[in-house]
This record gives C-alpha cells, sequence and structure tokens, in this order.
DNA sequence: AACGGCCACAACCGCCTGCCG
DNA sequence: CCGGCAGGCGGTTGTGGCCGT
C-alpha cells in the first residue's frame, strides 16, 4: 500500500512519510504556514520535495481531513458532481468539507470499478469479482469497527489519517512505532486544528507571504520549538546569503 | 500453510496555469 | 511578449494486506 523510501537523483526521499517527518511538516505549518512550498522542506528539516510535502498536508496531516467512511450522502453527493463537473476532484472536493480531491479520486476509481463491474456482471465471472469487491467491502468496515470501537467519529478521523493507524502499524516497517506516538500526533492535530479555529494560522503566515517575493532571504533562527524560522522581514537581520542552512539543520 | 489474485490507497509523475521580472 | 518558477491538478503506479483456493 505504500512505497518503499528511496531517494531521488538529487538525495531527497520519496516514499513513504515516517512519523518523525509528519510530525516535523505538521509543526511547522501550523507554526508558520506554508509560506513557500518549495522552500518549506529546509526550513522544516525535511529532505523531501516542496510538492510531496504539500501532498503529504493536504491528504493527511491537514487538520479536519477525513478519509474512508464515505457516507451515502457523500457518496451522492459525488456521483452528482462528477456527473455534472467530470474528473474536476478539486472542484468536487471543495462540496465536501474535509475530504481532499486524491481520497475522493482513490474512492471514485474504487467504486467506479464496481459499478463498472456491475454493468457487465450477468457473466458469472464478473458477479465473482463483484462478491469479491463486496467482501472487501465489509472487511475494511470491520477493519474500521475493531481500529477504535471506543472512539469518537473525530478521534476515527485522526488515527485514519496518519500512517501509524492501527491498519497501518501492524506493517514491518512501522511497528516500533507506538501507540504513544498516535496519541502524541492526536494532541498535535487537535491543538493544530485549535490554532486554525482561532484564525491565528491563516493570517501569520500570509503576513509573511505577501512580503516573500519582494525582499531578500532573511537569515532564519530557530524557535523555541527547535523549528527554523521562515524568512521574514519580521525575524532576523542576517542575510540569508551568509547563511548555510544544510549546516544550520542537519 | 502456502500461494496467487485482487483491492485499496499513498505517493509519484507530468502537464497546465498563473504570476512575476 | 517571453521565460522561469511555483503551485495545483488529474492520471497512474507501486505495494502491503486480505481472501479464496
Amino acid at each position: 500500500m505504500v512505497r518503499t523510501p528511496s531517494c531521488d537523483e538529487n538525495g531527497r526521499k520519496k516514499g513513504t512519510w515516517t512519523p518523525e517527518e509528519d510530525r516535523k511538516l505538521g509543526a511547522y505549518i501550523t507554526k508558520y504556514g506554508c509560506w513557500n512550498w518549495s522552500q518549506l522542506p529546509k526550513y522544516a528539516g525535511l529532505a523531501r520535495c516542496g510538492k510531496s510535502c504539500r501532498l503529504r498536508w493536504m491528504n493527511y496531516l491537514r487538520p479536519n481531513v477525513k478519509r474512508g467512511n464515505y457516507s451515502k450522502e457523500e457518496d451522492e453527493i459525488i456521483l452528482k458532481l462528477h456527473a455534472q463537473l467530470g474528473n474536476k476532484w478539486s472542484a468536487i472536493a471543495t462540496h465536501l468539507p474535509g475530504r481532499s480531491d486524491n481520497d475522493i479520486k482513490n474512492h471514485w476509481h474504487t467504486a467506479h470499478k464496481k459499478r463498472a463491474n456491475y454493468a457487465t456482471n450477468s457473466s458469472d465471472e464478473s458477479s465473482k469479482k463483484c462478491n469479491n469487491n463486496e467482501s472487501n467491502t465489509r472487511r475494511k468496515s470491520v477493519e474500521n469497527q475493531n481500529a477504535s470501537p471506543n472512539m469518537s467519529s473525530h478521534e476515527n478521523i485522526v488515527l485514519e489519517s496518519s500512517q501509524w493507524s492501527p491498519k497501518e502499524s501492524s506493517r514491518e516497517e512501522l511497528s516500533s512505532y507506538t501507540t504513544d506516538y498516535q496519541l502524541e500526533y492526536k494532541v498535535f492535530q487537535e491543538e493544530a486544528l485549535e490554532e486554525i479555529t482561532s484564525g491565528s494560522f491563516w493570517t501569520e503566515p500570509f503576513v509573511v507571504d505577501s512580503f516573500n517575493s519582494k525582499i531578500d532571504f532573511l537569515a532564519p533562527s530557530i524557535d523555541d520549538c527547535g523549528l527554523v524560522c521562515p524568512p521574514s522581514p519580521f525575524i532576523g537581520h542576517e542575510l540569508l546569503s551568509s547563511f548555510d542552512l544544510d549546516d544550520y539543520i542537519w
């Protein structure tokens, strides 16, 4: 289900995101916002490309993000909007709060396959396939029930959206990540959500952003959380040209 | 118990668009 | 107007897990 970690020709990491990377990215964006996706990984201490960070944030780390467990209503909305808009997943996603375009796309492809099978399932072979799909759907719902029988739906969402969800944690690679980490990240997401709803998340970063393209980069500094502050006219007074960021972070 | 097929979905890739100098 | 860059989007791929045989 996940890609094995690897590096591209520039030494940037590809593949599965580790909990540590998630934590770094989440912490950084929560604090400073996404002032520049291509620069952000350097400042957040991540060996990833900006696009990868953006995707990870938008699809999984963003507070309030929902994954899986599509309700009948959501299915109907998707069906209706797809009929109107076609494969405009981002447009469809705007009508489904908390759902990412990637998730909707994946869901559509899954559902579309099922429908396609259904349409042609007069033959025994396709009905067999369909039964297989149904059994898989059942399998998923059982997994979801097992995952967190005592949790609220909100808590379920939080855990599902992370790599170390109960299902994922069974994987060898992530087996060492503990339940403590799940709780830690849950707390982190709740704090992030609070920050967003309080308004500071959306206002502060873009103050920086509006200046970013107009000014020379200024020296970043480490804040009290150990994060590298983004370049900003408000932070530091040394020029970045005399500053080796790589030495600073790694 | 072992194996193969299928499924779900995280993540990558490449193209398009808008902005800026 | 043009080229470069960053962000956004849709298509596609890779892979672990589950189920049936």
